[in-house]
DNA sequence: TCTGGGGTCCTAGGACCC
DNA sequence: TCTGGGGTCCTAGGACCC
């Protein structure tokens, strides 16, 4: 069921849901040719953005039968945990990403939480990254929900960008049971726009031809890149839509944010020539970090230094796995206010990735400071990283895997795997749960608390 | 009843060296 | 005595993304 309209001047149009394709503006062929003014013919890129729906969420519900069609949010296992991502069904009563449980409850009685399975989400995105590496080695792991995908070569042997596109969803959705949103655009920066213009299930084309016009009324605030502080500067300079953006005089920008100013009159206009960057040829990780919120706010130095050294044995761990070392140890403190929050760093005279190098050095970053109020969080980063020789980078040139493994190492890498718990080193007090390595919620088994 | 965690990039100011 | 200027490294903080 395709459902193919006109440019429209009424947004709302293309934020209908449902399993439909929708045109911004005319159909044309893909992948092709045009022609510039001067005459000039240049070939333009053609970019897919893929954008699991509640991705999180979602795997749960196609899981666990009992989930479907009900408000469900995860959550991790910790006390202090907050809505990872929600489900369509509990989004409507407005329960959103980053609240409190409390918060989300409140919206939402009937909310059922369900503590996440990280393993699960890395499982299914690594598969998901595969069936892209079957139309382009092109494929850029963005985040563990969202993908690019530069097809520009794969059109000859797969026909149009749309085409791949209704492939890759049914794909997804018959070998997961999911849905995702997929942009298709001249760019990186268009196609992720265009991802986000119908959730969930939704197909949207921006052709380049159609760029100013799409462009014209799109809030400043939807483009990547322009986060809440950008887009109040930008709405002070009387800019509220990329359309006033593009045709705001470059130098004013260039003055009031520097070299971001160029960036965003180049945003305005729908430009970035910003490449795909698949695994292999991705810069090697340059901060290796861990923090969390603690159970409860501590002030005793002993509590303290017993979270640092958990801290620092996991980024240690971490490090000595991707095969790094680094130079620079950052301590994050955020006090019980939850305003205050600050970091101190120290450059090391050598190269450590040693738990007991990168503890040493953030006790001695701690005892610089004068703490003025209890501890929420704590956080230890190791940076100025150099790769050790003889071992594989993390990303970069040296791996000689096909690209599949890559790709999948990539998500494994960044997203999953590490099971390290700290029980051990916080027996005496029976403490748990903050210890769970984000970047996204990885306790392991699923839960389900407060059941309906 | 509060508000997670892992990153990247940019800026500004100071130290230090030539 | 009022004294340049460039480069690099370092620290701290902020904005942004997922």
């Amino acid at each position: 069921m395709n459902h193919v309209f006109a440019p429209s001047s009424n947004p709302s149009h293309r934020r209908e849901g449902g399993n439909s394709l929708s045109l911004v503006g005319e159909g044309r062929e893909r992948g092709s040719k045009i022609r510039t003014g001067t005459n000039i013919t240049m070939t333009h890129r053609t970019i897919l953005h893929i954008d699991m729906n509640a991705f999180f969420a979602s795997v749960e519900q196609a899981m666990n039968p009992a989930l479907r069609g009900r408000p469900i949010a995860v959550v991790g296992s910790a006390k202090r945990t907050v809505i990872t991502t929600s489900s369509y069904e509990a989004r409507k009563f407005g329960v959103k990403t980053g609240m409190a449980v409390w918060e989300a409850k409140r919206c939402c009685p009937e909310l059922i939480l369900v503590v996440g399975n990280n393993r699960r989400y890395t499982h299914t995105s690594a598969g998901i990254v595969r069936m892209m590496l079957d139309y382009t080695p092109l494929v850029e792991v963005f985040s563990i929900d969202e993908a690019f995908m530069e097809v520009t070569g794969s059109l000859k042997l797969f026909g149009t960008a749309e085409n791949i596109a209704m492939q890759l969803k049914a794909r997804i959705r018959h070998r997961f049971g999911i849905t995702c949103s997929i942009g298709i655009a001249p760019n990186k920066l268009l196609a992720k726009l265009a991802s986000d213009m119908e959730k969930p299930d939704g197909l949207t084309v921006i052709r380049p031809e159609e760029v100013a016009g799409v462009l014209e009324k799109v809030p400043i605030g939807d483009l990547c890149g322009i986060g809440r502080k950008t887009e109040r500067s930008l709405r002070f300079l009387g800019i509220t839509t990329c359309g006033q953006l593009g045709r705001y005089p470059v130098e004013i920008l260039t003055k009031r944010f520097g070299i971001v100013g160029e960036h965003l009159h180049r945003m305005g206009k729908g430009v970035d020539d910003a490449p795909v960057v698949p695994a292999e040829q991705a810069e090697p990780v340059k901060s290796v970090g861990h923090s969390m919120t603690l159970e409860r706010d501590i002030e005793r130095r002993e509590d303290i230094l017993r979270y640092l050294l958990q801290l620092s044995e996991m980024v240690g761990r971490r490090a000595r796995r991707y095969g790094v070392s680094g130079k620079t140890v950052r301590l994050h403190i955020r006090y019980a206010d939850f305003v205050t929050d600050f970091a101190r760093q120290k450059t090391l005279p050598d190269f450590v990735n040693l738990s007991d190098d990168i503890y040493r050095a953030a006790v001695e970053l701690l005892d610089a400071v004068t703490l003025e109020q209890p501890v929420r969080l704590l956080g230890v980063c190791l940076s100025g990283l150099r790769h050790e020789a003889g071992q594989l980078p993390l990303f970069g040139g040296g791996r000689k895997k096909a690209s599949a493994a890559r790709a999948m190492d990539a998500v494994n890498d960044r997203y999953g795997e590490f099971s390290v718990t700290f029980a051990s080193l916080h027996a005496d007090d029976g403490e748990k749960g903050s210890f769970v390595i984000s970047p996204a919620w990885r306790p392991e088994g699923i839960r389900c608390v407060d059941v309906g």
